[in-house]
DNA sequence: CCGGGGCTCCCCCGTCCGGGGGAACGAAAA
DNA sequence: TTTTCGTTCCCCCGGACGGGGGAGCCCCGG
């Protein structure tokens, strides 16, 4: 039986070439190439044809992991996502799983997980990690109490928010009244039911929306 | 000549892995040893005898980056210790290298610079990544202009800000009065020379003083 | 012994924030 | 067409927050 083609998606370029490193150390798997974002892995899918995708969930760029997953299911349904991710983020991971990663593994889980991870996946099997698979597979099934949708001014204003602006700095900056970004802020909280800004930062920066680096406090 | 000896302390296994398995395809590096926490790292220092510690700056458990790159150096001043991290954190990297290190590299880097860091170590040379090497230098000659020193007290209240907490809430958690909390949040405030607390959220978990994923919202 | 710093609590005051309304406009969906 | 939704702005109100001051306590170091 031919090796299993793998393709490794994380912008830490470090750790990319660690794994590929220890991954071929494995005959039955095969890296067949390496992306620093989600559109790069996007733009060689159809050369490296690969089996199974190794996606990390937080990168820079305009794409997520999430995204990615869903694209590279949507140009090629036999390509299985496994989802590698350091943080817990249970809803990112659910929203994961629902894009069609069809595995989940944390960074700090043992290495041999992620083999097995690979290995399923080949084989169509899911193999979510045990430390948070219950919970997750909870949320899964409950089809997702959280995450109502904000809309894209939404976002916007939630992502000021997280660089530790006020409402009046965010309207000078979004170029509207600050009475509107009052509304705005108001709205999120409701949607996500939360109740001061600073959760609503936490949440931005749990989930990802705006990454720590890219705040200048 | 012997090989370099390398330990590589990482909580993420699966990256440690990794990294084990790309730097020992150097005939010149031999990674003797891996860790998953400082105590850990420690503990194995003398067994070990490593050459050069590669360590990552987040880690959970008591002891983060720089306090165990501070312990390494003093038990074992032949040690040279390279930082490998995943965040920009400038603070931190200064904090670093005043702790002891002799190189510093980040995750996003291109794998060489890492081996290229390590084989400085053995040599006595330091290797930083260029992409903040001017900043981070430019911090270390004037000494540190940030950072003034937070009391255990004020550091207790920082943390329960970075849970999203009100003024209220850390009073109850903490079992003094809400005056009292305020009284700290001013300090911290003006210590850190930042406006609001959400700013002060931001400025923690850039720290590190609370991880994303121990937070609850 | 006296000073300084940390921790605790108190008061005043002005601003910011969050919740409750309402209203207008346009685009998109029903 | 009617309705819904997003975006924009407005008003009022109470509570939370940030800045200023002061004060008493304890402990450590000069």
């Amino acid at each position: 039986m031919s090796p299993t083609r793998v393709i490794l998606v994380d912008d830490h370029r470090v750790v990319q070439t660690g794994l590929r490193s220890y991954l071929e150390s494995f005959p039955d798997l095969e890296v067949v190439g390496a992306a620093s974002s989600g559109e790069e892995a996007l733009a060689k899918l159809e050369e490296w044809l690969p089996d199974v995708v190794v996606m990390d969930l937080r990168m820079p760029g305009g794409m997520d992991g999430i995204e990615a997953t869903r694209r590279v299911r949507a140009l090629s349904p036999h390509t299985q996502v496994v989802v590698l991710t350091a943080h817990t983020d249970e809803a990112r991971v659910v929203a994961a799983l629902r894009a069609g990663a069809i595995g989940y593994v944390r960074k700090d889980s043992e290495p041999e997980v992620l083999v097995a991870a690979v290995r399923g996946a080949a084989r169509g099997q899911s193999v979510l990690d045990p430390a948070v698979a219950g919970s997750v597979l909870q949320d899964l099934v409950r089809g997702g109490p959280l995450a109502e949708e904000l809309s894209e001014r939404e976002k916007e204003v939630l992502q000021q928010l997280a660089h530790g602006r006020t409402n009046r700095e965010i309207a000078l900056a979004l170029h509207v009244g600050d009475e509107t970004v009052k509304t705005h802020v108001g709205n999120i909280l409701s949607k996500l039911q939360l109740n001061h800004r600073t959760q609503a930062v936490i949440y931005a920066l749990k989930q990802g929306l705006v990454s720590l680096d890219d705040v200048e406090l």
